[in-house]
DNA sequence: GTGACTCGGAAGGTATTGTG
DNA sequence: CACAATACCTTCCGAGTCAC
């Protein structure tokens, strides 16, 4: 077998235990026998281009990073100090298209349950959290695709920071310091509704969802219920959460009716 | 309590078989 | 013949048991 495919083996062997997958989760999520993920990690299988377009979804990388070994496959985030340019560009690591649904779901939300006094800025890292999970785990896609860190107080998207200031600056939300059970809180207000016809149907399903479900807990019993989460759980502190960590989920966070093996 | 042993399950490798 | 799936094998690890 050509050198080039035990190099690609190498990169899918490392890249899924590096997501703390077994070669037989890898071969469910990929359509193919377990055997098949053994021989091709060890370089005994060509691999097709169908296969690799699965395994850079799963993994997150993109198809070169899959086909050239020498790259590291990792997906950092701009850290350090950030050059001020006269433009007002976001220099964080979330494409344009995501920027825009952070900001939409985020009034979304705002809209719906900001103005309730449950709702402090650790509920919304939450509901956040749950929501592009659930999205996820439902519909393997990013809904905001947003890359959360666990923390003590729990899962932190890394880019609300600098969007939430980016979304105060243009007016379209404000920030109100309050209590809550002599507890400071932060809430944030939305300023306009949000634009629809950015989110689909699914997506507002999804969100409605968890809003249902978590908008009523207030933050220690919401941050009680992310930590038996499957995702939280498997995650070190300090470590972002990985999404393929969904397919791992129980009862009663897991929202997606999965096929009986059966047949 | 602890070290030795056994057992069972999970994970991964490989020989064999089936298919186009 | 090339490739993929099945079946079987080995290895590893944790839980349970028992003698000391």
């Amino acid at each position: 077998m050509m050198i080039i495919y035990k190099k690609i083996g190498n990169r899918i062997k490392m890249l899924r235990e590096k997501a703390v997958m077994s070669q037989d989760m890898l071969s469910q999520r990929m359509g193919i026998s377990r055997p098949a993920v053994s021989q091709i990690e060890s370089g005994e299988r060509k691999i097709s281009a169908e296969e690799l377009q699965k395994l850079s979804h799963i993994f997150h990388v993109s198809m070169d990073d899959l086909l050239n070994p020498v790259k590291e496959p990792e997906v950092h985030l701009h850290k350090g100090k950030e050059e001020k340019t006269a433009k007002p560009q976001m220099r964080i690591s979330v494409p344009q298209k995501n920027l825009q649904k952070f900001k939409e779901v985020l009034l979304y939300i705002l809209n719906k349950v900001g103005a309730k006094e449950n709702i402090g800025e650790t509920v919304i890292y939450k509901l956040l959290y749950f929501i592009d999970f659930d999205f996820y785990e439902k519909y393997e896609e990013q809904l905001i695709g947003a890359t959360y860190i666990k923390n003590k107080y729990g899962p932190t998207p890394v880019e609300f920071v600098k969007i939430v200031e980016r979304m105060m600056a243009d007016k379209e939300i404000e920030k109100v310091k309050s209590e809550y059970f002599n507890f400071p809180q932060t809430k944030y207000l939305p300023c306009r509704k949000p634009d629809l016809a950015k989110l689909m149907a699914n997506e507002i399903e999804v969100i409605d969802d968890v809003l249902n479900r978590l908008s009523e807990m207030n933050g220690s019993q919401i941050s009680a219920y992310s930590h038996s989460d499957v995702p939280w759980m498997t995650t070190a502190d300090g470590d972002a959460i990985e999404y393929e960590s969904v397919f791992y989920r129980m009862l009663p966070y897991s929202v997606r009716a999965y096929a009986e093996e059966n047949g």
